[in-house]
DNA sequence: CACAAAGTGTAAAATTTTTATACACCAAAG
DNA sequence: CTTTGGTGTATAAAAATTTTACACTTTGTG
């Protein structure tokens, strides 16, 4: 990949903004920057975002990551395409844990290594490169639904929003 | 959920193995273990496993969690529908976030809490409950692949290993 | 134990989706 | 200006999905 697009960095604090700027800019077409994530999901319906860097504390005296874990669910649910890398200060393996669980696509401490914050972004966008065709994603999600239901094929199809047929269909294109 | 069905635990310090398995076996229906991840992959090939918990040192003086990484790709590879919950006293955020990144369903740090241990396995297990509908997941992948080609659907659609044809029937379908 | 309820495996016809192929149109690149 | 690559649309043929059905097995419970 030659072009990695447009990122959208989101951190309170306008030093940082503008440092993480100065790093980004030779790397992506565009950098767009936000001092409060408020308005990320309107500024979403407009632009076309491949990246989202995000910082997790937005509250004067809060350090939790609380903001960030609410902002990365929120920015999930309504774009699971973008690729969301939380950035924080006040990292530790809880902190990380969850917001990888919610679906971060990485997690990087302050402060940052350049070469190195460029390099991970670089990697996530490029791990998203690799797509599974759709038969891959539907033969995975198929697998886990019959483990899911300990092999309860009726249960499985219901869950799976198909008719018990179709499972069965399915199941013998995959051996 | 009643039934919370059978654990692998895979730990190569017996005492800990005993203790695990002392704490687990009230929650689940069968508590499987190992002191080394060598025979792991024929084991699932023959027994219903419905989760697996992890050390990531088996290497006497190595501490850097590799093996466990390795083993994690390992059985994901053979096993996606398998959650994985990694466990370790030597943690970093840098190695958790390494595990999740690879697929880990949670990162435990030793020493480990019972209760708190017991509660994770059980909300890993719960979480994989709530499995969207196939149409779900496929939409999920469609508009990925659509914003991985930058709107390109003659190349998402190849990517996605069907017609553009197809596509744009899939596209009419959600909205 | 015995019976009801739930699940399995299979099948055929009607319906829907997907593919293969084609054509006119547009925009960017050379 | 012309080639190349992408869009939007259309059609018939092929393939998959749904609907409905039936006989059989397992599971749970009174």
């Amino acid at each position: 990949m030659q072009n990695y697009g447009t990122i959208l960095v989101i951190d309170d604090n306008e030093a940082i903004l503008t440092a993480l700027k100065y790093c980004l800019t030779s790397t992506f077409e565009k950098v767009m920057t936000l001092t409060s994530p408020e308005s990320v999901i309107s500024l979403l319906e407009q632009e076309q975002v491949n990246i989202i860097l995000l910082d997790m504390n937005f509250t004067l005296g809060v350090n939790s990551g609380q903001d960030g874990l609410m902002w990365l669910q929120a920015i999930r649910k309504r774009h699971p395409e973008i690729p969301v890398v939380l950035i924080t200060a006040y990292a530790d393996v809880s902190l990380a844990v969850r917001g990888l669980k919610r679906g971060a696509a990485d997690f990087i401490t302050k402060p940052w290594d350049n070469d190195e914050l460029v390099r991970k972004l670089k990697d996530v966008l490029e791990a998203s490169d690799d797509m599974a065709t759709l038969d891959e994603v539907e033969a995975d999600h198929i697998r886990r639904a019959i483990d899911r239901c300990h092999g309860n094929l009726t249960k499985a199809a219901d869950m799976l929003g198909i008719t018990r047929q179709t499972l069965y269909n399915k199941m013998k294109k995959l051996q």
